[in-house]
Order: structure tokens, then C-alpha cells, then sequence
DNA sequence: CGCCGGTATTGATCCATATCAAGCGCTACT
DNA sequence: AGTAGCGCTTGATATGGATCAATACCGGCG
């Protein structure tokens, strides 16, 4: 009663995923998606607080997020670190290693997580054959850079509410996308990597989301979010800035 | 005598490019290079001030810089804006448009330039029958993911001194790599271009300039520069933080 | 050659956010 | 159930960079 069950669990397949609609194969017709079953052959689980990968490892593979929620974090020289990004179930970690085959970031679950290993190799020789995959994967990566390209200007030219507002509506999309409610929702980062991410201070973070309790945008208590007022916190991020971020 | 250099003009053929070290076809053999002349069709010319291209329009072409600088321009819905990158010979521009098969940012020219127009299609189409293509080109693409990051960790975590230092090192390397001089150059932006893409006001940039050359780390005249203490200029950044930015 | 507009420098002041500091509240572990 | 420790909130103060303002420079044009 458990060999078939743990066997199923094994036998990772994209045509069966139910994230396929979130992850590489969005858009890709049934029978497209079977070629891409080739692709996955092993999912690893991270537990919260444990490294997908760091910066300096050897690069081999990208890693599709089934279940959990990740930072990637990057690092200077002389020891300083930034938060580049929080990504969640479908979306996709590894993507620095590939111009140097080395990683250049950290890839730390936030919460017990599990991903599915994509041999960066049979990737490019997969996608050679079927097209759809190859422009997918292009265009999965494109987005990241005009994602980070919202970050930048989030960074240079927003002041400390207009970031937590954008991070706040950004991360409420990508829940509706996923299923989860818009309005409520769990934080599953400390304020420390919020701060990080947003280039502010733990504290000018928390304040923050005080402000925006008092004026009865959010209610917060912990990590527990609840959006009071969709568009008076957008009217806060600048009339609809970087919604791509 | 000017109808054959005007041919050889309009035939641009990446195999015999004095750029094809920096631009797409690096690392390739003369017989591969071969391969790559399909690839581009048609060059371009742009006038300093001009656009290659701007948000929203649709995404055609990738664009290879024969010659001349750009900036990239990213903007918010409530006007304000950012440069999101300065771009040289043998750089890529138009990355931005293959996630959404339009622009995400302009491209302005900041001298007078020319492009070698690629067409996205045909790079793909090629790209599967020739690995060493496809390998390079995702290169390319996660390159610029680690360089946004970069520009992100500088951006959240440096000061401006620290910004500007690592801005005219960056400048310096790539001006290096290009067989001019890595201590001696004309910025082609304006200070408050320089601002916008490091996040700061004109006004500060002008005083760290300022300070750097009362320091004895570099001189400067409007837009002549001189490194006068590379390693100087290196501690400033934080001994040695993000490189590739 | 001289003027003009855009660009750069420099100074004075202000303000948003960092920093320092204290106390509170979860949560997880014994 | 009790408690230790990390994470969060809030207050007081400091400061780096923004803002406002005045002047200087430079390149292009008449």
C-alpha cells in the first residue's frame, strides 16, 4: 500500500504537475508535455532554513519550485548580502548559474520546500527540438530581467511606503495567481529580509506597516496580512508604478 | 571606387566583425562564425538622442552595438524614470522584449551609433541547429541577470560614494576589455544621468566626483575622467564588493 | 566673437531613513 | 506549562543625501 504511493511520489512528471500551468511548460499542449517528462528526473526537499544552492557552487541544473518559498540572496565582497528575491511554487531558481557556470547567488527556503532538478544540459538539448520549450524558456528568462528591472527602479527612486505598498501588491498577485486569496496572507519572510529585499531597515519596515495599519490599508498582526484597501495602497506605490516587480 | 565599400558597407557579417570577440558569436570558430553571417541582415544608424526603441513597441529584433553607447530607460505609469543600464559596443540590447514580445524600456543612443539588427525568429531558429549559439546566447541572458543583481545590491546596500566608485570601476573594466584606456575617459552621460542609474541626485554625484578628485582618486573635468588611484577608488567601493556591475 | 541654453559645481538647509535603545510578544523547546 | 530567545514594535536622536538656490562653465550657433 505505500510501494505504489512512494513510486508515484518518485515518478515526477510535468503532464501531471499541477503547477504545469505556472511553471516551464506553460502553455504547451498534452502531448507537448509528455516530451517534457523527460526532462525532470529527481525532486529534492529542502528543509526551512537549508541552502537549494550557493553562490560559488558549481552550476548543473535549474530547479522548479513544486511546494514551498524561497530568498535568493546575493553577497559583496567585503560581507554585506541583499535579499534579490522571494520566489514561490512554479517559478524557477538557478538561472545565474548558467552565464559562468557557477552560482552567484544563495537559494534559502523560507519554509520546508521541495523542487524538481532540471538538468540545465538536457534543458538546452530538449528545448533544440522542440521549440515551444526553447521560447518559453527565453521568455521565462526576459521576464526575470525586466522584473529586476522593476527592483532597480524600486531601489533608485521610490521612497520607503511606495516599496512596502509594491511589495506588498506584487506579492498579493502572485498568490491570486496561484490560487490563494489576494487580501490575506502570511508572510513567510522576517521583516530583516523584507528590509533587505526593499533596501530599507527592519525598522523603517515596520513602521511602515503600521502606517499603513493606522490609515486602514492592512491590517497586520505578525506575519499575518490581511489587505483592507487594495487601491489606496496602490494610489500609495505612485498611481500604479512597476506592477512587474 | 565607392559602389564596392559601400557593399561591403551594408554586408555586415559577424565573421569578420572586429567585435565578434565581445558580441554574440564569442568563442566560436571561424567555421561556425560562418555559420552566424545568416544571422544578421541589416545594420542600423542612430543619431545621438535617437531611440532604437521604446516601451511598448513590439519586440522584433535583438540589436548588437557596432558602435557608439546607449542608455536604457525604464519607466513608471506615474512618469518617473530610471536608467536601468549603460550599454557599449558588443553589447545586446532589446532582451527586455522577448518576455512579452514588447519593449519594457527605451533605448536611447548617447552618441551616434549603429546597430546590427538581429532578428529574434531567426536567432532562435538558428540557435537550435547550432548549440554553440543557443549555449552563448543563454550566456548572454543570465549574464545580465547577475548584473541586475549587482546593480540591485549596490542600489540597496552602498552609499554614494561607494555607488560612484563602483560605477567608474565598472566603466573602466569595460572600456579595458575594449582596448582603451582603463584610467582615462569621456563619460558620454550627463551627471543626472548617472543619478538616475545609481539612484541618486545630480547634485551628489557632481559632490563625489568632487570629493574623489580632492582625495587624489581620480581628476575630473565635466565629462574627462582620469583614474588616478585604482586601488583607491577599489577601497571606496568596500573592498572590492560586486564586480560585475 | 559673443551670446545662450543646457550642464556642472558649490553652498545652505531640510527631511527621510538610519541608528541606537528599550520593551513587548510570539513560538518553540524543555 | 514555563521560559528563553528571536522577531517585532516603538521612541529618541543622528545623519546622508535631497532639495533649494546661486553661480560658473562649455559647446554650439548666429
Amino acid at each position: 500500500m505505500n510501494a505504489p504511493l512512494s513510486l508515484v511520489h518518485l515518478k515526477t512528471a510535468c503532464s501531471t504537475c499541477n503547477l504545469r500551468e505556472l511553471c516551464l511548460p506553460v502553455g504547451m499542449t498534452r502531448d507537448e508535455l509528455e516530451t517534457l517528462d523527460e526532462l525532470v528526473y529527481t525532486r529534492r526537499r529542502i528543509k526551512r532554513g537549508e541552502s537549494l544552492f550557493r553562490t560559488g557552487d558549481p552550476f548543473q541544473s535549474l530547479y522548479a519550485i513544486r511546494s514551498g518559498f524561497f530568498k535568493s540572496r546575493v553577497a559583496t565582497a567585503d560581507g554585506r548580502d541583499q535579499v534579490s528575491g522571494f520566489q514561490m511554487a512554479g517559478e524557477l531558481l538557478g538561472i545565474d548559474g548558467i552565464g559562468s557556470d557557477t552560482h552567484h547567488c544563495d537559494a534559502v527556503a523560507l519554509e520546508d520546500s521541495e523542487v524538481c532538478a532540471i538538468p540545465y544540459a538536457r534543458l538546452e538539448e530538449l528545448s533544440r527540438n522542440f521549440p515551444p520549450l526553447q521560447h518559453h524558456f527565453h521568455k521565462v528568462m526576459s521576464r526575470e530581467i525586466v522584473r529586476d528591472h522593476g527592483v532597480m527602479l524600486l531601489l533608485g527612486s521610490m521612497r520607503a511606503e511606495e516599496r512596502l505598498a509594491a511589495f506588498l501588491l506584487n506579492l498579493s498577485q502572485r498568490f491570486t495567481v496561484r490560487g490563494f486569496s489576494a487580501s490575506e496572507f502570511i508572510l513567510r519572510m522576517t521583516r530583516e529580509e523584507i528590509g533587505s529585499y526593499l533596501g530599507l531597515k527592519l525598522e523603517t519596515v515596520s513602521r511602515a506597516f503600521s502606517k499603513f495599519q493606522d490609515e486602514g490599508l492592512i491590517s497586520v498582526q505578525q506575519k499575518h496580512i490581511r489587505i483592507a484597501d487594495l487601491a489606496g495602497l496602490k494610489k500609495v506605490m505612485g498611481q500604479g508604478a512597476a506592477a512587474n516587480c
